[in-house]
DNA sequence: GGCGATAACTGGAATAATTCTTGATATTAG
DNA sequence: CTAATATCAAGAATTATTCCAGTTATCGCC
């Protein structure tokens, strides 16, 4: 199997530019960390996380390039009840299973060719510009 | 004609106990204001909205209300995006459209006999307890 | 009806996540 | 190189919510 591990001596190249967004190293770091740990961080857990290699970093600077990851379709930002914001690198349509017992969260998608404006009952002339699903359990 | 329209003059009636929560005064009037006037309101809208007709009333005790009718199961708690809490009465499965336009926000129910959990592919094992789901846009 | 125990309420202080503000730095365009 | 613009840092401010301490209401029982 040569899958390529992430291999956390080897930097992961982020480009100077995604999506009309430049990448300062602020961002580079940000996203990098992002697409290399894939567990949905909060500001502050991506903050913790890549402060040490970045050594004048403050947390709003991580906000405010979150938030001009999120405005630029970069990432995706997702929200849980009213607990903290956190991010996910993943863009394709998906919605978040959060296992109350481990406190993980797991992405899931729909089954192939269904959409949920398809299954619902939505009030006349409903254009739908975003979908967010949440599910809350755990697993057996 | 013996049926009970709603009247405004006339106070609708809550029973002193539902679902083994003890009915105080300001859960009256708090729960009789969330089935009056159905349109998700906050905790800080329900406050301005009774706070004249139950003098004393403080706006940590709407939250602790919100908060024990939420627990048992009376009303249900929604979140939209990182916005303050929402409250509704309606206990049946649903999901919230809002249209971004107006600010309105309109239940959304399954197609009938269609489940969440039918159309996702949900991470094996998973039990799910509680589902949530919101859809942004407008109305043509 | 009175009385202690328990539950609920009030008002203000405290907290957590996030945003704002101001001045410093870096980057790009010319 | 220099001006204009974008980004960043640090701390203050804001917002929604929760906590705390003291008071009030309600319940069960004699």
């Amino acid at each position: 199997m040569v899958s390529k591990a992430p291999n956390p001596a080897v930097e992961l190249e982020i480009p100077d530019e995604i999506s009309g967004l430049r990448m300062t190293r602020q961002r580079q770091h940000i996203y990098r960390m992002l697409i290399q740990h894939r567990d949905h961080p909060t500001a502050n857990d991506v903050f913790m996380r890549i402060k040490d290699t970045l050594p004048n970093l403050s947390l709003a600077t991580v906000y405010t390039c979150l938030d001009a990851m999120v405005k630029h379709g970069i990432i995706r930002q997702v929200n849980f009840d009213r607990g903290p914001s956190r991010f996910c690198p993943n863009l394709a349509e998906h919605g978040h299973f959060h296992d109350d017992a481990t406190g993980i969260i797991h992405d899931v998608t729909f089954r192939p060719g269904i959409h949920l404006e398809d299954v619902l009952d939505l009030p006349p002339g409903a254009i739908v510009k975003n979908v967010e699903f949440t599910l809350r359990g755990h697993l057996v």
